[in-house]
DNA sequence: ACATGAATCTTGTCTAGGACGAACAAAATT
DNA sequence: AATTTTGTTCGTCCTAGACAAGATTCATGT
């Protein structure tokens, strides 16, 4: 099935690890060490890729390269108690059975399931409730490979419909406040802005948005362009952690100091104390709060 | 404006090209060459961004390194005569003001106007004169420098959701034949897997779109996993004309013999014969042809 | 006991120049 | 005119070492 093409760029672009850093990790902790082909090019194994993408996974979540890269299958172990810490986190909300009517790979009959999940509880519930859920155990099912990238494709297309079209039919141009939304650099996952999207444009504000990866001279110039009030800024669970806060901070500073600047998502979960102008919202309350605050100290013009 | 953090690193995210040929063209074109940092890194100026992107834009385009790397503003010249090129072959249809009408920086007028266009024309003429039209313009203007990043995630954001709400209320659920559409790896417009999505839904096809970046391993799982007769691909303008063959060919190595594969999209223009086991479609009818072909070959089980 | 600042470690990124094959263009052959 | 051979181009990979920004530890002062 997967080619023995297993060369430093596709693993590279497969885990998201550069190259240069997985040459530096070779000699600095002894892993990954890729055999040779003729050329003395390195090939790697399937089993290496197979821990890379774990090792990636847990840096994601905060964990630093000395601590995860020479484990041996340890990383398993830990990658589990991780993991099952999360589920049960995200067990409380909702027993959707996401992964079961993925592997079914019956594609109308999953949007169909969330279709009616979606009328069932309504657009709210299924963005506060019913997405973090569904998000979380495919994160799970991904970390176990449990499923693959077409499903998560499919998944991501699937709920993306819903939300653009739902959020289309009560979008309301003259909303308040203006609200931009984007991801920045390096982010690509989309499904954050249109959750934050829709469960703005429930309470009456108005949102824009910028699709993904807005570099960050570009939030700066745009929220001035288009006249926002706050810029929201969308995190998810696979940006680096330690890459956050400079990024937040680098927008931060292109922005107006009379603009708000927002961010949420699972990316963000990993940061406690919010620095001066920059809102963390880590639940959807925070954004209710925050919306609040902002409608009673700037009064609608 | 733009910081004085023309770092290597940035430089090549900005324009697309890696790090080790911007060195490699350093040594061997003498361009770039840039000034150092107190460390010797290496600090481009504002104007070799400018120049690269140029370069970038011909190389896209077909164009071959020692033909243009090296070149003065002479640069300028052939593009222009390009551009004038392009701009002819665009101008037969439609003289939409998308340009004038993003630099209006209004993001609601924008909206409305090309709602109103869409229903004034409807939505076969929308993608197949309209949106080519706009999106030729686009990429000129871009070439010029005469919209930022902002403008096209606004444009590129206002058309998906006018094409995804348009298509989602005519998709079938049982149109015929199945065909899965996706972008491969490497490409990441995703305006070109809408518009194919919506030619073919108003043809009675069922379009199951899988996003962008789908792995090639990947796609060839999917078509059998999702049960498609037939595989879109959708290549962009910005997609680096020598790698849409060898991908073609390694998208076709993957899939069963009895499903076929179709390309379109900008970055295929360049291609003339097509290899056996793939259909090239230039224009819009050759979908159509394609789609009539299909249908005759393989009647509906 | 707690906080603050300095010393140390970590870690990604950058530098240099060299090597090689696949794709491409031009020349030579059938 | 069509096809094969030869030569060049060009992106990618290699090694090995340097450096700074961030994280961590440790010692010091309140």
């Amino acid at each position: 099935m997967q080619l023995a093409n297993l060369s430093i760029a596709s693993v590279s672009l497969d885990t998201g690890i550069g190259k240069e850093v997985l040459r530096k990790w070779e000699s600095r902790y002894g892993f990954p060490v890729p055999q040779r082909d003729a050329l003395g090019n390195r090939v790697y194994s399937i089993e290496q890729l197979g821990r890379l993408r774990l090792i990636k996974r847990l840096m994601d979540g905060g964990m630093r390269p000395s601590d995860v890269v020479s484990l041996e299958h340890d990383n398993l172990l830990t990658l589990v108690e991780r993991r099952k810490h999360r589920l049960d986190a995200n067990e409380s909300n909702g027993s959707s059975q996401i992964i079961n009517w993925l592997k079914l790979r019956d594609p109308e009959f999953l949007r169909q399931k969330l279709h009616a999940e979606l009328l069932a509880v309504g657009l709210n519930t299924f963005i506060v409730d019913v997405m973090p859920g569904m998000n979380g155990q495919l994160g799970n099912a991904w970390e176990c490979g449990d499923i693959a990238i077409r499903d998560e494709h499919l998944y991501s297309e699937i709920s993306q419909e819903l939300l653009r079209t739902a959020i289309a039919s009560i979008s309301d141009p003259n909303g308040y406040p203006r609200v931009m939304i984007t991801t920045p650099g390096g982010e690509l996952h989309t499904l954050g802005i249109l959750m934050l999207q829709g469960f703005l444009s429930l309470r009456g504000a108005y949102c824009l948005s910028l699709g993904a990866q807005t570099p960050v001279a570009e939030i700066g110039l745009a929220v001035q362009d288009y006249r926002a009030d706050i810029v929201g800024l969308s995190f998810s669970a696979s940006f680096p952690q330690r890459r956050t806060m400079p990024m937040l901070k680098e927008v931060r500073a292109v922005l107006p100091a009379e603009k708000e600047l927002w961010a949420g998502g699972q990316g963000i979960s990993g940061i406690q104390k919010s620095p001066r102008g920059i809102r963390l919202l880590h639940r959807f309350e925070d954004i209710e709060d925050a919306l609040d605050d902002y409608r009673e100290k700037t009064p609608r013009v």
